[in-house]
DNA sequence: GATGAATGAGAATTCATTCAT
DNA sequence: TATGAATGAATTCTCATTCAT
């Protein structure tokens, strides 16, 4: 019964749908039926709504990284880290959440609003994949984890925009055989 | 002095640098130094002037892909699809084309507006990585070819939305490795 | 001060004045002394505003219909009703609100707008004028109920929108005769 | 091919469908396949088209005048008009005509245009009709006149506007009931 | 905390009309 | 006579935001 999360919720929904620039703040208040004034009692204006809503949705990425299985040998962490977003990306939860994401950090507008968090988590990112291409090997481990992530990024954009199949199982054994089995 | 054509560049000019969205047809006509009236002459609608845009775009991308060197062999044709394509992303004067260009692609509002010209384009990449890939290899060479494009639109997007220095030379390096060095 | 109200009685005044069409938001804004905004926070479009009129309007003619004696003999009851409706059209304070009525009417777009209110209020006075003429004779009495409202309805149509005189007196003594008299 | 004549004719064709307000001078250009410029070479303004229209219908009325038989008694004369203006008023291909005529009357701003239109008919009618009335009875026959005139375009209204059936038959049978059988 | 009336700036679009060719 | 590019004012409507209660 807390409104203002009553409030991020309904946002959420609504930017993911439609993105944050298609949502009014109307159509939040009546999704979370409450009232117009509620909205700017709690935050003090849109964009800290789109904030507060790329904060929480930063919550669920966060949470997939905990699944990733960090005990076993390097390559078995890489594998298991490839595994875990994959899972994750085929969600069908996730997969408006994912979709906002990109639509938000590609638009010059929103990706202002959003900088500092959009920053903070590519470092937290980062930080997962650096640890594990460093421990596989020294060299570029740097360059290589950059341009892992952006390979993941690249799939997950394919994939979440794509109407006609992106045939993501496939994909994945391929990328898989790429990086785990040279 | 073609008023039409100055319009579509005013238009072109500023959704690359704020997001359709976020441009009135106002700032355009002052930008084209033109009235209302005649960009709605000349349009039907503010999304007959995205397409139009997204059109003139799809021609840079078409002159960038007839540089490709076809003549070689087939790993010779793939290492120069790869410098072409990392090239064309390493020009200032494409950077913001190829943003507003994802930009659009993220936003459900816009994406829709251009989906045909968007299906149209995909069939266009696929057809000369796909007989690229074929060549080198048929054993899975669509898939290979999917996980291509995916990746180099992961490496564009991480390129062209990093403030802080995605090191795009070493990146190139360390892709050409992974793909013409096994 | 209840500003929903003062913006339908701008309205009311300057459509009956001008005709819908020619009446702009802002200039109901501006005689209400209200925002635009406003407007379109009580009233969800400027058709719905007709509505309003028109509805608040149709009371004033169900206000005339409660001042026919309807105690009588039939044959009085017909007097009273001829009297009643020739007396509210005389009044100089309704001769717009009528005019409006007509102007709305004859317009194809706007007579969409209203057509269910139109086809309730023609009902309506069915109702009243077909009690009348089937208690003086069974006879016809729905064919007679018909025209004897088309014919009011010419009648008070030229005398709204002549400009040289239209005698009403002397019609509606006329037109007595031919009801009461025969 | 007198394109002059083409443009009165889609400006009819548009102004007795859409009504004058909702025509735009692009749409009778487009209907009449000709140039905006042409329409403005040909008329000073919109007004000067709706003028040239409306004289046009005045022929189609005059025309209708010619067809009563005035050879014989007043009394069949009287009938006669009633006939022809009935007949008139049931064909298919003139009720739009009416209806352009009553939308375009009712409406303050385009009846302002054709004021004089209006009157110079206006007294064609009351000529032809107040004959007939005075050679009957020279008692009231003016205001008997008007009358009958006035009923006539008030069953024509209701006519011509009504979706639900109006019984125009059973009604001009009354009518003449009245008129000629009393 | 909660409401919703009220604002005003700004958006897309329409349209009669002008004018150079 | 004929075209259609060009204008600019006007129109309906949206929306983030404020404020009194």
């Amino acid at each position: 019964m807390d409104k203002r999360q009553l409030i991020i919720e309904a946002a959420i929904e609504l930017f993911c749908l439609n993105g944050f620039d298609k949502t009014s703040t109307s159509a939040i208040c009546t999704k979370a039926n409450v009232s117009k004034g509620l909205v700017f009692h709690h935050f003090k204006n849109k964009n800290e709504l789109l904030r507060e809503a790329f904060a929480t949705i930063a919550t669920v990425v966060e949470e997939v990284s905990g699944k990733i299985d960090m005990t076993g040998q390097p390559k078995d962490r890489l594998l298991s880290l490839i595994n875990t977003i994959f899972d994750s990306m085929a969600q069908p939860e996730h997969r408006r959440l994912y979709q906002f994401n990109f639509n938000v950090m590609m638009q010059p507008s929103t990706r202002e609003i959003i900088a500092d968090l959009i920053a903070e988590r590519s470092q937290f990112q980062r930080g997962i994949v650096g640890s594990i291409f460093s421990a596989i090997s020294e060299e570029n481990s740097h360059i290589r984890s950059l341009l892992f992530i952006a390979e993941i990024d690249g799939i997950a954009m394919h994939y979440l925009f794509s109407e006609e199949e992106f045939p993501l199982d496939l994909i994945r054994e391929q990328f898989i055989k790429k990086y785990c089995e040279p």
